[in-house]
Order: structure tokens, then sequence, then C-alpha cells
DNA sequence: TTGCTTGCAAATTTTTTGCAAAAAC
DNA sequence: GTTTTTGCAAAAAATTTGCAAGCAA
């Protein structure tokens, strides 16, 4: 269950950091592997996984989880909060100074809980798909109600 | 990738809900599956499975998904957060009234953005692990959970 | 050299699907 | 009766594991 700690640096590992470093697009473990393979060619799908997992425990990047697909990945480590579409389904990063001040981690630890990190998911409609869909919906009496999320994957 | 709504009360819809309605536990559909089991031993997993998605796209159960396992559910659809013990794995429900209204939709819509939803994950030590803990540990000179909980960071 | 890490393939886990039969309406 | 839903088994998708060989330290 438990794995042990990542004690080489290995070529492999380096390449899989760096095909997710600055993007923030959350790539799936799939695109990561496709971006890696292009530079190391025998590289398996597996090791990607075992590369992102100890990359995960180090610190260095975060899996997010969502609806429907399989984990995506984030060299992002500083505390935010994210917006997903649940049009195109793509995940925007969202640093909301303000909101952040909002969460009461006192009550919490009065409650006994103790609070190690948090993380916000805010669902909606992206920029792209509100303005593709104005386009395509001329507004007859506000638009449509968007249906209710009912479904959160979060690390 | 949709699916029809549901048209017709069965037996196995109603037994899965029942199954559900009022706990708290958020379990997973092979749990829900054992106990729908019991009352009908001729039920599949993958009627459980179908029957999930439609209430949960009825609104009257949502999905939690979390890091490792399958999907959690919840019958609790009002707008609440959660709490993830990441020592033993239990998810609470938090209703944490002043964080309710943390997220500002407003500087989201400048943006671009339109919201339909929100949702709030904490991580950390629930109340039983944390007192496991002190046990085990004893305090010196504060405890270990007092470091975790200054680990918080509003900024 | 030592033993961690990789590649490969096979295994696991969780969820979904096709289809004929059963159940609703 | 007609159409939806179920049960079963098989498929899919995503991720993990065993193991011999490869490579970093």
């Amino acid at each position: 269950m438990r794995r042990a700690a990542r004690r080489r640096r290995t070529r492999q590992l380096e390449q899989v950091f760096e095909a997710l470093k600055g993007d923030h697009t959350h790539p799936f473990a799939h695109e990561i592997y496709r971006r890696v393979h292009q530079r190391l060619p025998r590289i398996s799908l597996a090791t990607v996984y075992r590369n992102l997992h100890s990359l995960v425990e180090e610190g260095k990047i975060r899996t997010l989880l969502l609806d429907g697909q399989g984990a995506r990945y984030d060299p992002e480590t500083r505390e935010y909060d994210h917006f997903v579409c649940e049009r195109c389904g793509r995940v925007d990063d969202l640093f909301l100074r303000r909101a952040r001040r909002r969460i009461d981690p006192i009550s919490l630890a009065k409650r006994g809980y103790v609070v190690t990190t948090h993380n916000l998911m805010v669902h909606g409609m992206c920029q792209g798909c509100a303005a593709r869909r104005r386009l395509s919906r001329p507004r007859v009496r506000g638009t449509q109600a968007l249906t209710r999320a009912s479904v959160w994957r979060q690390q």
C-alpha cells in the first residue's frame, strides 16, 4: 500500500516533471505520457504514472480529480481554487483572494478537526462557452438555467 | 453520452434510493449494492450503477469523487461542504455558515464566468484520528496537531 | 557493486454496454 | 401490447503490479 520514497533522479522522472511544468491546462496522464514519449520513446505509461505519484508525494505537483475522466495533473502547488466548465470540461485556476479569507478554520478546530488544506471548486460555464451560447441562443427573457452540478471530483 | 431520462418507477430504483437516504457516510457503489442486494438478491451491480446515475440526474442524490477510490454517493443535495480525513478516509459533511458565501460570483462574472455552483473540500484529520494520535504521541510543547493546524494559510 | 527504477505485459479496479428477457405503464 | 428497465456477461477505461533487466549512485 505504502510506496517507498523515491531516491534516484532519473531521466524519466525529470522529463515527466518537465512536461508538466508551466502548464496550466491540467493534462491527463495520457497527455503527459504523449509529451514525454516524444523525448523518451521507450518510456512506458506505467512509468509515467509511477513518476507522477512520486512528484505528488514530493509535493512538486498535485492531482486534480474531476467528473468522468481520470486524474488530471497540476504543476501549481500553491493553494488556489479551480473553475470547471461543465460545457467543455476545461479547468481554470482561480486565485480568489477575498474568498479565501472567509473560511473559518477556528470553528473547525473547535469541532476537533485538524485542517491541513482546502480546495474550492467552482462549477459553471467558462468565458468561451458562455459567449458561444450567447451567439447560438439569442436571449429570450434570460438564458435557460444551467442544470445544477451534481458531481464533484476533487483531491 | 447522454442517457434518456428515466420514466418508470421500479423496485430497484426505489431500493437504491432507500439504501442511501439518511446515510451520512458517503458510501461507495459497492456498499450500496451490498445493502440493496439484501432486499433484492437478484439485483446486479450494473443496475445499481444505472439507478445511481438516474438519481443523480433527477437531483435526488449527488456524487462525490475523491482521490484513490471510486465515486461515493450522497443523499444530501443542499449546498454544503466536506471534510476529508486523510488518515482514515472518512468524509464528513460540513455546514459552514460563514463560509457559505465565500465565493464572490461578481468578480467571476466580470471575468466572464457563469457560476452555477461551488463546493469546498477541507482536508486534514478528523476528531477520532486526531485523538488517537494525541494518545500515541503525548504532547511535548504543543501538539503536533496544532503545528499542522498552523499549516493553514489564508492568503 | 548495490539496489532503486524501468519496460513490458498482465492484472486490478471501477464503471459501462449489448442484448434478450422481465417488468412497468 | 409497447417501451423501459433489468440481469448477465463481457467490454472499457484508468491505473497498478510482478519481475527481470537497466541504470544511478
